[in-house]
DNA sequence: CTGAAAGCGCTTACAG
DNA sequence: CTGAAAGCGCTTACAG
């Protein structure tokens, strides 16, 4: 059983091979009736492109490549990546894209194959989920002069596409909610060397300063996103008797609770929680903690779609998307469902 | 600034094309003189091989395929598939093949997309993380002659190459452990209609016997993979009052945990848990899990080697691979690293 | 609206 | 050990 190729189905449908080409293509330009038998024929046989035949003489692939790099150390603990990639798949499908998923364990590996990735042709363009750290990565793909779009925004650079969270207005509205709802000694925990923590960081603080209250920065501590670190970083805000704290990840949110709950303290009655992710983590503590949302799976959505539109368009303005947060105040009392 | 290509490597090495092409592919008889020659044009040149051209010409892209059928719910709720991508990740990286990745939400998404990925002639072979429940899939996978291997033993079928762990082996060594130590009635949270849970299942059974202790039906329960699931389970196992418990998964294991602690018992002093996975939820839990460790990384690098094997050999007697997993004995105590 | 023809950049018998 | 030539299966100006 041969492979039937677009000759096969352009003589059986007494046509051109140009046409076939035209019709699988969708150009104008088409008699409708050519079209319809064609189509059928097409139908009949099976028949399916050569990717490779396609991409050859096209010059495109309809490939997309998804770079995590090797800073990306937090690729187990978190939901965010599954939720992200799952985003991504969905709208490659929809577009009749391929996914190709390029995981660095170390900076040598990542430096070896980006650059052999980036000329071999194989990809249209990269959605890369870095960060200020990963500098390095972005030049090469700079240099390779391939599209792509970056996950999260950039430190610098307004020439580069990125698609982001509104960390600081997010982080505002959590801050602004623990005061509103009467506590004063609110502290956060906070990331550092990420675009993200400092959005977060700073959203904390125009929070903090418009409603009058002053800055502490003892009541400031840092974690590295691990749940270890915000129970390491909460025992020390302890000391300090915070009424609140705002941590700038879920997954250290729920290493505060741990840290307040072996401290004999009540969340939310002593000390209340707001933590900022992709929510399933805080659904899961107990109490549920109130969390600031990010559209995380929206976000890979936007970043396909948009990277597509790029590749498409002659323009190279650089895009520059931020999708909304979402506070999510939780009830304290944990009925085991989701 | 144009792509060099390989007929510019020839012109610049004074060699035919035919000649570049060996070189590049490491075919043996090629005078070293020459060989060295073209290699410095390479080099000088920064010529990359394009994988479009390569692949219609030869009939292989060197692109694996990682089939995430929709069946796999538990996407996000475990730690085994992050693992899992990470080490075929890594195995693909160390043997030059790109990854692609295919998610599919919905079965119908699946069945649209399954086709034309494996007709297209663009993945030379897949990775399938099928399930009793994906006959389907991987019937499709069968028509359309595209080589793959199951990263789970399949229901039936010594036709099909798979990869997986010793899971029968692993529960019956989590149960004994239990009985060595000194306990009767050991509960099980198990899963249905998937190998693995059926086949820990199996283990616990034979761990059992072997030992004298007769099977109480009443001690069996069923979960779906959730925590939550577990947790349920747990609440009914209660009643029957075992002094031990085997989960088949992590993730029940920490439900199950839950339920015993909400129940106002100690773990392990009233119930000693088991559990059986990828470990970091056992190691995080309070106490810490003793667990049965399945080499998830391992399982993932051996999937993509033996895929590769099969791709350049000839034969096609199907391989059966099956890895073993480890028991983890945890103190109670959790000092909150690694 | 449609076709003939060139070309995309490789690999691989075949011949020597 | 090396080269000339055909061919992989498409797309796309160009011409009509």
């Amino acid at each position: 059983m041969k492979r039937v190729t677009l000759d096969d189905v352009a003589r059986l449908a007494g046509v051109s091979p140009a046409t076939v080409s035209r019709v699988i293509n969708d150009h104008i330009n088409i008699r409708g009736e050519v079209r319809e038998r064609v189509r059928r024929v097409i139908e009949e046989t099976g028949y399916q492109p050569n990717v490779a035949a396609r991409s050859l003489a096209s010059n495109r692939s309809s490939i997309i490549g998804l770079i995590i790099p090797s800073g990306v150390q937090f690729v187990f603990t978190d939901y965010y990546l599954p939720v992200l990639i799952q985003g991504i798949s969905q709208a490659c499908n929809s577009h009749d894209y391929t996914l190709s998923l390029f995981l660095f364990q170390t900076l040598e590996e990542e430096r070896r194959s980006i650059q052999r990735i980036a000329a071999s042709g194989l990809i249209d363009g990269f959605i890369v989920t870095a960060d200020v750290k990963d500098t390095e990565l972005v030049s090469h793909l700079l240099a390779a002069r391939k599209p792509f779009i970056q996950i999260g925004r950039p430190q610098d650079a307004d020439l580069i596409n990125f698609v982001d969270v509104e960390n600081i207005t997010g982080a505002y509205t959590g801050v602004a909610h623990l005061i509103q709802t009467g506590h004063q000694r609110i502290a956060t925990i906070a990331t550092k060397n990420n675009t993200a923590g400092v959005d977060r960081l700073a959203g904390y603080r125009k929070a903090l300063v418009e409603h009058g209250i002053a800055i502490d920065n003892a009541l400031i501590a840092y974690g590295d996103w691990t749940e270890e670190s915000g129970y390491a970083a909460m025992q020390k805000l302890l000391n300090r008797k915070p009424d609140a704290v705002f941590a700038s990840t879920d997954t250290m949110a729920l290493g505060a609770l741990r840290a307040i709950k072996d401290a004999d303290l009540e969340v939310p009655h002593d000390i209340a929680i707001v933590g900022f992710d992709d929510a399933p983590i805080a659904v899961k503590a107990n109490p549920p903690l109130t969390t600031i949302k990010q559209p995380t799976r929206q976000v890979g959505r936007v970043a396909v779609e948009t990277l597509i539109d790029i590749l498409q368009s002659e323009s190279d303005t650089p895009r520059h998307i931020i999708l909304p947060s979402e506070l999510i105040i939780r009830a304290s009392s944990y009925n085991g469902d989701d």
